[in-house]
DNA sequence: AGGCGCTTGTGAAGGCGTGCACAAATCGCG
DNA sequence: CGCGATTTGTGCACGCCTTCACAAGCGCCT
């Protein structure tokens, strides 16, 4: 039975299954939380809290049996089923993805490649021909596909994602900038590049005006919201 | 003066930000906190008070001004300052990346490509020449970089790492399937592709198994008739 | 066998984030 | 000028997540 996991478990045990490897090449037969917490750049309270919600795989004053670990979070994500996945746009990114050796190791295959562009569409690449979308409903039909993943440009995305759904696909992982609406029961997952560049530059901005800002913070004025103040000269003046 | 953020509200401001911007071309001069959280796809009190963590930039009756909530958002992520980027690791991914239009498209400049190859180093990639790492102190000198990128494979992410940090580098962005441990002040976010789909893979395991969980749970005092019900799970997984 | 050191698993507390619901504020219209 | 429609900004309650601290359990050594 499948034990209900808090979602930010299950965002970590990718990441401990990472190091479990790692650990299991380099001949260590247990771990302790505390070193498996270090290689996954985690606390090690958090790390046990996590895997005791899969249950009780550790002994106590000696660790984690690291083959039995790793077995049981293959198990709880599902990846001793092998999923096949299917790529949508063949760009630089999509093109870059095709080729991501990190599909494979995880049990994930990689089962079709689609395109609408002509000049793309019956090209190779890294082995397997780019099929026109138009195909999808075909492949989906011959083979279940578990997993979409949307490399196009934003305006092409929606689309994609509702025949992706049509064609029974229940989890998309979307790169293409925008937000994708799905019926219930369908899981998006989005990542965004340019998104994680702004979050890099906000913390920079801030770490830059910390320094000065020190000497600013005064403001004696404004009780509750008297909205005199307006917003213009507020974000001139601080910009120096 | 900088007011300070909750983490969960900075990683949803690109979004908005993102929104906004299409918002603007379509014409739009105002925008309501419902019709802005439906094109971000969050919820539209999260919004506002997102929103309110910036200040009191909108209008009660009438909603928010599109071009000054660009500028305040723009101004508080630091966009308005050209950040420039460097790349270090030019295989499939970090090809694609280099020709990524998001870059420019945020205030974010390539400034060079770094590679370690010498099958690599030399070439031409979307209009920059690939330089050899060991020169990056130079360029670091010349100009400073603002962002790190690193998309080599992981047992050599570390030590690139290591020369960003070195070269003056205060925020990285990890595509390599490692934990970085870098000194404090510097900022490190991780994309993995990986991690993004063992996620998928255990909702999908989840509800597979939930399928033939829910034919045996004949729950006797069941009144309300829908058990599990996880139809909000895509408008809440569009957060990543 | 018994004690000692080590490590897991967990109860409890605190902090953070979310969403509801409503007061405050603004605009348009009669 | 006043009133109603509309929308923002926010107090509050709730639930999730993190972290601490420690009891419970296991193995080893004497």
């Amino acid at each position: 039975m499948l034990p209900d996991l808090p979602e930010a478990t299950v965002a970590r045990l990718p990441e401990y299954l990472r190091a479990l490897h790692n650990l299991a090449e380099a001949g260590h037969e247990t771990v302790s939380s505390e070193e498996l917490a270090t290689a996954a750049g985690v606390n090690s309270a958090k790390l046990r809290k996590d895997l005791s919600h899969l249950g009780s795989y550790g002994t106590r004053g000696v660790g984690y049996d690291v083959a039995l670990l790793v077995d049981q979070i293959e198990y709880v994500l599902g990846l001793n089923q092998r999923r096949s996945v299917v790529l949508v746009g063949l760009g630089n990114l999509g093109h870059a993805l095709a080729g991501y050796a990190g599909f494979a190791s995880r049990g994930f295959r990689i089962a079709a490649l689609f395109d609408v562009d002509d000049e793309i569409v019956g090209q190779r690449i890294h082995g397997l021909i780019v099929r026109h979308l138009d195909e999808l409903p075909l492949v989906a039909a011959e083979d279940p596909i578990a997993i979409g993943v949307i490399a196009t440009p934003a305006d092409g995305a929606q689309s994609v994602a509702d025949l992706l759904v049509a064609a029974g696909v229940t989890g998309i992982l979307n790169f293409a900038p925008c937000v994708l609406s799905v019926p219930g029961g369908v899981d998006v997952r989005k990542v965004d590049l340019a998104i994680e560049l702004q979050i890099l530059s906000f913390h920079q901005h801030r770490k830059s005006n910390a320094a000065g800002a020190a000497a600013l913070t005064a403001l004696p004025g404004g009780l509750t919201g008297t909205g005199t103040h307006h917003s213009t000269d507020a974000a001139e003046a601080v910009g120096s």
